[in-house]
DNA sequence: TTTATTTCTTTACGCGCGTAAATTTTATAA
DNA sequence: TTATAAAATTTACGCGCGTAAAGAAATAAA
């Protein structure tokens, strides 16, 4: 690019001496033309300023690169890791991502699906907020657009699923904790919206179940996003009230963990587990930030990384057989125990 | 929204039984056509299923709605938030935001300004990565495109800059500690790539100076945007060496604050503002998480609204008129004092 | 070299919309 | 009511590119 500025293709044809239509092709798809050709137009943008018109381009073409990602909350570290996760597959396999969150609120979710829709994406990957979802809505697009949901199931919606075996990964830590000290209770919210948690619950009850013990549930009130502060303030009640059978605590989530960390350090509780402590706390993510918490804290990581992979894998090849699959697809990856000084 | 789809605009005008060039109108500014015609446009938009195709609009529109927004790295909640926090005030005024994180990487900030180029946004609101930014290539780009800077200041880039008064917010924090305690030490990083670390070291000797106390710096070595693990290593680093001069310790941001914090906790250090604390830690940002560590954080809020707001309305001014200003504009913002138990 | 095949060039049309110019209709003021 | 201004309509062209068809050129196979 040291030369003029190009303004179309029709004069990037002339001033590189390869016609219009054949630039087009090799624009779409630089291997469509042959090799000796490709050299030449190559050597020609590395002399002139050219790139198409993105917005004739995609008028034209019957779809677009973009592949829309939709996400939660984008303040979460945790929502922000995945996605960036995602972004490169997509981009390394040249489509365009288009990044956009939630905010947690339902309506949102549903502005960014029609503001997606606007731009003619080739599909898109979708993490749903879950039970505040408006489901009907959600499955109106999906018939529109190849859509892949990860993080949160639902369903009825959508080509496929990929996220975290909570089965394995509750079992995983329930496991650890039995066999390292009190059988824990479970903390989580009463009414959550992802759909995760039910599956966790679950999986905590079975695994407590299998192991000889009684589940017990600790069912914080309160909705939204602001998990840090329901785990603290639910997590206060909780502690004070010293109403708890034993003095170990699962958490539903990270999140939640760190508010309920926060609480015991408030109470004066000691966390940790070593002799001198009171309680033993673990969560279930590996949110960036439990690495620095005080104690750092035990948990189970997601796979992130074939989370990624494979929703983004599972769209494109949606993307390239233009057909939908003759059944709903699940992929679930399993969790891996992180041990810290928490737990 | 209740009939059938419509294609295209002329398909549009002839079922609503208004002329192309008024509908046209319409799309682009619903307040320029007549108050009786644009009830009837509204009322034919309930009862058929059309919206202007995007591409289309915008190949043929000199300037598209598109404004372009991009930080440094979208999975620290700080910038999460202020990102967030512009993004509705762009909304607001009908322009469409475009949020775009670098990931602490130069290559994808410039990445990230060429994929702006080509949808040829109205504008753009960039927080730079700093010192580590190809500066040449911004300041080409912001020849292009209508730029404002916002959090980090790179003097001769950008129409305006909109920022916090670290000068201001320092002093406080400073004036803070010293009344209720010993002097702060400042823990910072040698060589950070945020400009505004350099501005908070040279503020807090000139609020030090002031006060008639000897400055203090402890200098993180390291590089990159693990700031927590900076903080930690770097923490225990001169926790353990016991050659601080003051039980007191400022910390250049939040994030490096809450690996010193963890630092301190691993080390055995009580920190808090108790009789029985060892050690004083105070941050800067409010960071999300400030809330939420043990102990909570004492820190200076900076004013994400303000700083929002004025760099959106800054950039919508300039994109309105049309024309570049005269002079560059630096619009700062005074931080807030949050008093919390960390110091 | 001749033939078959692939690739490229030329020509031409269409996508959906912005927008200009001339004309007609509608609203407002006198 | 009439004159005047404002807004809508009709007509037409252009934006930059995708893409189809037919023929020319280059390559590969015989």
């Amino acid at each position: 690019m040291t030369g003029t500025k190009i303004k179309n293709m029709e004069e990037f044809a002339s001033v590189s001496g390869i016609s219009r239509p054949t630039l087009s092709k090799f624009f779409n798809n630089p291997d469509s033309v042959r090799a000796s050709t490709r050299k030449r137009i190559e050597a020609a943008l590395e002399q002139y300023d050219y790139q198409p018109n993105l917005y004739a381009v995609n008028q034209n073409r019957r779809l677009t690169k973009n592949i829309g990602v939709v996400v939660p909350y984008l303040a979460d570290p945790f929502f922000a890791k995945i996605a960036r996760t995602i972004e490169e597959y997509i981009i390394e396999t040249g489509f365009r991502p288009v990044l956009l969150g939630s905010h947690g609120s339902p309506a949102m979710e549903i502005a960014n699906l029609d503001n997606l829709r606007s731009i003619k994406p080739a599909g898109v990957l979708l993490a749903p907020l879950g039970r505040a979802s408006d489901q009907e809505t959600l499955e109106a697009f999906c018939e529109e657009v190849p859509t892949v949901l990860f993080d949160a199931n639902i369903d009825t919606i959508g080509e496929a699923f990929v996220g975290s075996n909570n089965e394995q990964s509750i079992g995983l830590i329930v496991d650890y904790l039995c066999r390292t000290g009190e059988a824990p209770c479970f903390f989580e919210m009463r009414s959550p919206t992802n759909p995760n948690a039910f599956k966790r619950r679950s999986a905590y009850i079975a695994a407590m179940e299998r192991l000889g013990h009684t589940p017990h549930l600790i069912q914080a009130e309160g909705e939204g996003w602001e998990f840090e502060e329901i785990g603290f303030r639910e997590g206060m009640r909780a502690l004070s009230d010293r109403n708890l059978t034993t003095n170990t605590i699962l958490c539903s989530n990270d999140r939640l963990a760190i508010g309920v960390l926060s609480a015991a350090f408030e109470t004066g509780l000691k966390v940790g587990i070593g002799e001198d402590c009171d309680l033993r706390i673990a969560g279930h993510d590996d949110h960036p930030f439990s690495k620095y918490t005080c104690p750092t804290l035990t948990t189970v990581s997601q796979d992130y990384e074939a989370i990624a992979k494979k929703s983004a894998s599972l769209l494109l090849e949606r993307i390239e057989t233009e057909k939908a699959a003759d059944s709903r697809r699940e992929a679930l990856f399993d969790g891996r125990l992180i041990m810290r000084s928490s737990a």
